[in-house]
RNA sequence: CGGGAUGUAGCGCAGCUUGGUAGCGCGCCACGUUCGGGACGUGGAGGCCGGGGGUUCAAGUCCCCCCAUCCCGACCA
């Protein structure tokens, strides 16, 4: 039992200053969780059950899924990492540092590393496959902007598993039994979460798919198709590519005299002013925008890059990240524009593009822009533009690039009914890692015929403390927070209203009775604060049954009232535990 | 890294324009009143005014330089 008198909990009655997201206001507000440093919190009793709690439902599923739990420590040494490559890969995001001797340690970003070679210590024969491991560890991750409080923390802690199979179809079978246990795991938790394709990021692989929680702080944006069910991460959406037309009766490309015309916006006007079609007016989508950018790579090199896509997108930087990923895009600065003369800025072409252009610079086209179409866009001069340079005629890229922005209404690249765009939060993340580390790092197996193969492995994250602020932010309310019964600190609040002795001996034989009976209670027997102060705590702590001790007394009543619902309703003291304990068994 | 803002008591803030020795609310301590929707009175404790330098008889306030934090853009569970 938890006594109000004595919990280590200070509430607040105003929302912190540095707190934008409502579940970091609430969880600091209830003396959940407080700030030790930017992006790095400690948990308070209450969080930390609130904590604990989830660890224990993503353990339970976890184990009954069949994986088994180790745990690996967070201090590594530089060594594997150096040997996949990620020790530089990694970058700036990685905590470094070293020990007496001046060796090289990091505090684990993700642990495919360690993992992969636990089991090369161990294993080496197909018929110790399959294996899945796990862990629910302390990760650190060095973000450029940590920010929502426990939502992205520099230090936050992640259930990783790793599966390991021989062949394809066995990594194909892992896979799908994790991804059973994910959609267990967060029902059980009460996260709403859709599954959606995604990327794989820095961590490599192929096949990929997020378990995002909709939620409208979330920093993940994501699709779904209304009639067909697809759903993607904008970072993974295919664009639908129309087929590449003949380009046989259209007209010759003609420069045109466009002066002041250095965005999409001036020269769309412009072209109708001056130029104006036949048919219908020009739109932005009639324009080839290029859009150069420097990537920087993980061993410090630059290298600049252009992407033409259709003037009505911009490109969006997540996207082209994950195409481009381990490197980092950078803004194409006016220095840059000094060192190329080439480009002139605001009217870059295809003729200044491209390996076989006069810049030389990489040139990467959306798939949109297809073989034979037609397209408005700058002339390499200033103040001019060519009309109806088409594609595969009159230039060519050097390839396509996923990164224009996904917009809301785009067709579905399955189906080609309009897609619709939402932002979330993403709890889960599961993928077919492949070979990577395994070969990096030496995995091998003898299979049936005495061959060595490299041993093929999935990863598997959720994110453990990430939960608990998700949780908060889909379930709270105008009062606080509203937490879900299996993740409570407590499944029941009493409350002890007035001051009256009577009040207390049956508030407190109440708590007493449901101790007994394994109904997890949190007492206010506070004595002397107001019961309105009690009653504005038990609703900003959120446990999901409050129950009042005070002037029902008289009638022989307690009041109950169902903190998500706000339903109230009496019930005769005699019958009060019992009623909380069936409440508890659901 | 770019852009914006803020650092004054445990928390939330005022004071800075116009320099003159530190204030409000919440919280905390004591006593009394109150006691079912964040009560009230009286009396208290608590501050290197982010740090350093400068101007001045005098700096929280003016000037310069740092530092830190938060928010908006590029990473990820």
């Amino acid at each position: 039992m938890l006594r109000m008198s004595t919990l280590f909990l200070r509430t607040l009655r105003e929302d912190p200053v540095d707190a934008e997201v409502p579940s970091h206001k609430l969880l600091v507000r209830g003396g959940y969780v407080r700030r030790a440093a930017p992006g790095i919190y400690s948990w308070l009793p209450l969080g930390y059950k609130v904590y604990r709690n989830i660890e224990r439902v993503v353990r339970e599923e976890m184990d009954a899924a069949g994986f088994q739990e180790v745990h690996f420590p967070a201090l590594l040494p530089k060594d594997p990492y150096d040997k996949t490559g990620r020790w530089t890969d990694y970058g700036d995001d990685l905590f470094r540092l070293q020990d007496r001797k001046k060796n090289d340690y990091l505090l684990g970003p993700t642990h495919e590393e360690m993992f992969t070679l636990l089991v090369k210590d161990l294993y080496s024969s197909y018929k110790d496959l399959p294996l899945a491991i796990y862990q629910i560890q302390t990760k650190y991750r060095d973000e450029p902007r940590p920010r929502a409080g426990i939502l992205r923390g520099r230090e936050f802690v992640m259930k990783d598993s790793y599966s390991f199979d021989v062949d394809d179809a066995g990594l194909e079978a892992s896979y799908q039994r994790h991804r059973a246990a994910y959609i267990k795991t967060f029902a059980r938790l009460g996260l709403e979460t859709v599954i959606v394709s995604a990327t794989s990021g820095a961590m490599g692989g192929s096949a990929s798919e997020e378990f995002i929680n909709p939620c409208p702080v979330g920093e993940d944006t994501f699709i779904q198709c209304p009639s067909c069910g697809y759903a993607a991460n904008v970072e993974a959406v295919k664009v639908v590519v129309p087929p590449a037309q003949s380009h046989a009766d259209l007209p010759p490309a003609s420069v045109e005299d466009t002066p002041k015309t250095p965005t999409i916006d001036t020269l769309v006007t412009m072209l109708n002013e001056r130029f104006p079609r036949a048919d219908r007016p020009w739109k932005a989508a009639d324009t080839l925008k290029n859009v150069v950018v420097n990537l920087l790579h993980p061993d410090g090199t630059k290298e600049p890059l252009a992407v033409g896509l259709p003037g009505n997108r911009e490109v969006d930087m997540k996207r082209l990240e994950a195409q481009v990923s381990p490197a980092v895009v950078e803004a194409f600065e006016v220095e840059d524009f000094a060192k190329n003369p080439a480009l002139k800025k605001g009217y870059i072409g295809p003729g200044s593009l491209g390996t076989k252009g006069t810049s030389g610079i990489r040139y990467l086209l959306d798939p949109r822009v297809v073989e034979g179409t037609a397209w408005v866009t700058g002339a390499d001069e200033y103040n001019k533009h060519v009309i109806g340079l088409v594609v595969g005629r009159d230039f060519a890229a050097d390839g396509t690039i996923e990164a224009a922005e996904v917009l809301a209404d785009d067709p579905c690249p399955r189906c080609g009914s309009n897609l619709t765009m939402e932002k979330g939060l993403e709890m889960g993340h599961i993928f077919q890692l492949g070979r990577k580390y395994a070969e990096a790092l030496g995995l091998l197996v003898l299979d049936q015929n005495g061959k060595q193969q490299v041993v093929t492995m999935g990863s598997y994250g959720i994110g453990v403390s990430r939960a608990v602020a998700a949780i908060a932010e889909q379930t709270h309310d105008q009062f606080g927070l509203c937490w879900p019964r299996e993740v409570a600190p407590a499944e029941v609040h009493i409350v002890a209203a007035g001051n009256a002795e009577t009040v207390f001996n049956e508030a407190t034989r109440i708590a007493e009775g449901l101790d007994a009976a394994k109904v997890s209670v949190i007492f206010d027997d506070r004595i002397g604060v107001s019961a309105g102060v009690k009653f504005k705590d038990a609703e900003l702590l959120g446990m999901p049954t409050i129950v009042v001790v005070g002037k029902g007394l008289a009638d022989g009543v307690v009041e109950v009232k169902d903190r998500k619902s706000g339903e109230k309703s009496n019930v005769p003291v005699g019958e009060i535990i019992d009623y909380l304990a069936a409440l508890s068994r659901g």
